[in-house]
DNA sequence: TGAGTAATTATGCAAGCGTATAATTACTTA
DNA sequence: TAAGTAATTATACGCTTGCATAATTACTCA
């Protein structure tokens, strides 16, 4: 007869976040699709049935791994700020170069943000955490091309259409660099995106 | 006896066509996972083993599907730019004014985008039509970048560095617009496009 | 230290999946 | 109009899925 398999008590938080972490790293790797109980379970070293013991479904796991992916992007780049120099120009060059260089650049963020954006348009709790996530992102943005243009003696620019602008623009290169990583030099997306952010606002941004 | 359902027989266009914009609409409603070979059997009006007639696999369906949207945004994109006159810098605003108005921006079209994006980093067909047609859309607005220049005189300009950063902000302002609908007024992406693009590239270009 | 219990494993099931293949039917054409 | 054929339907199979439930085990504490 075959050995029932050994194993060790956890604590529930320890639990739930090893499963949730192990979803993740599924659907990063694999699309939702490839996030299943059983894998879910394998990866995380237990068996199926201890999901059910912490969520009623999967759909309930699936949703407190979205709820922790989210605060977790909102809190990794707000930690990045207390990094930056005080300078206004260097400290937006700085911003700017984070955003499209890695680790903030990783095919494992693109696959995981697609996701969630493709849940966005049909449910409304996503929709409300893309929101702020979106406008909070943008909002720093705006502050520092703000203080940018502040310091160049420069007033009544749009800082609101130039930070719309501008987070587009990152956006975009950060999702190419991460979905096609070989259609780009190292380095290549940086200078680009500095240099097209120094003439979107009319700046010499020195390159970092 | 049950009856066998009695049929019609289509032209293979008409019936790859029905096929592929049944498979768009499930997943536009419902997430790939909603798009099962039953489901969008029963929506395009045939049964299941329709589908292995004109597609060897589903995943065969899935990428014509994603090709077809993807070369439908870039046409509707470059929709009605021959009725423009033929000066560069007319037609390169109004490329860059369709990319970011309707029905080019569409909640829709950006789910459908999001959900496709999941499956390039590890499907090969689908990265493949991610590629032509990214590229596609790029190399054609490095065109007109190109053209616009040259008409203004200008030489010696890093264009593909230039069309780099144009597609990442119009792509930025599309999903945006598609993602946050209500966020934006009409008309304002529009304007904030043309405006970017005129500071990006140094030119005047004119509102559309 | 031993009984109780909550955590964990093990097993099984019904439903849905993609796909292979056979049977039928609408249409073409000679 | 009859034969041929390509389009379409019908059926079935093997897998995988999420989930329910029973069996077992590690840990707690009186």
């Amino acid at each position: 007869m075959n050995q029932r398999r050994p194993f060790q008590r956890a604590g529930e938080e320890a639990r739930r976040t090893a499963l949730i972490e192990a979803t993740l790293d599924l659907i990063a790797e694999g699309g939702p699709q490839a996030a299943t109980v059983r894998a879910i379970a394998l990866r995380a070293g237990v068996t199926p049935g201890l999901i059910r013991h912490y969520f009623a479904t999967k759909e309930d796991l699936v949703a407190a791994a979205h709820e922790t992916l989210m605060t977790g992007l909102t809190e990794a780049s707000a930690a990045r700020l207390d990094d930056l120099p005080d300078d206004p120009l260097a400290r937006l060059a700085g911003f700017v170069a984070n955003a499209v260089s890695p680790p903030v650049t990783d095919p494992r963020a693109v696959a995981l943000w697609a996701a969630s954006m493709q849940l966005v348009p049909r449910d409304a709790a996503m929709r409300k955490v893309h929101e702020a996530t979106y406008l909070g992102f943008r909002d720093r943005l705006q502050g520092m091309i703000a203080d940018a243009l502040t310091a160049a003696g420069r007033r009544d620019e749009d800082t609101r259409a130039l930070a719309i602008a501008g987070n587009a623009l990152l956006d975009g290169l950060w999702i190419e660099a991460g979905a096609l990583p070989d259609h780009f030099q190292a380095n290549e997306l940086k200078s680009i995106a500095i240099k097209a952010f120094s003439r979107l606002l009319d700046l010499k941004l020195p390159e970092v």
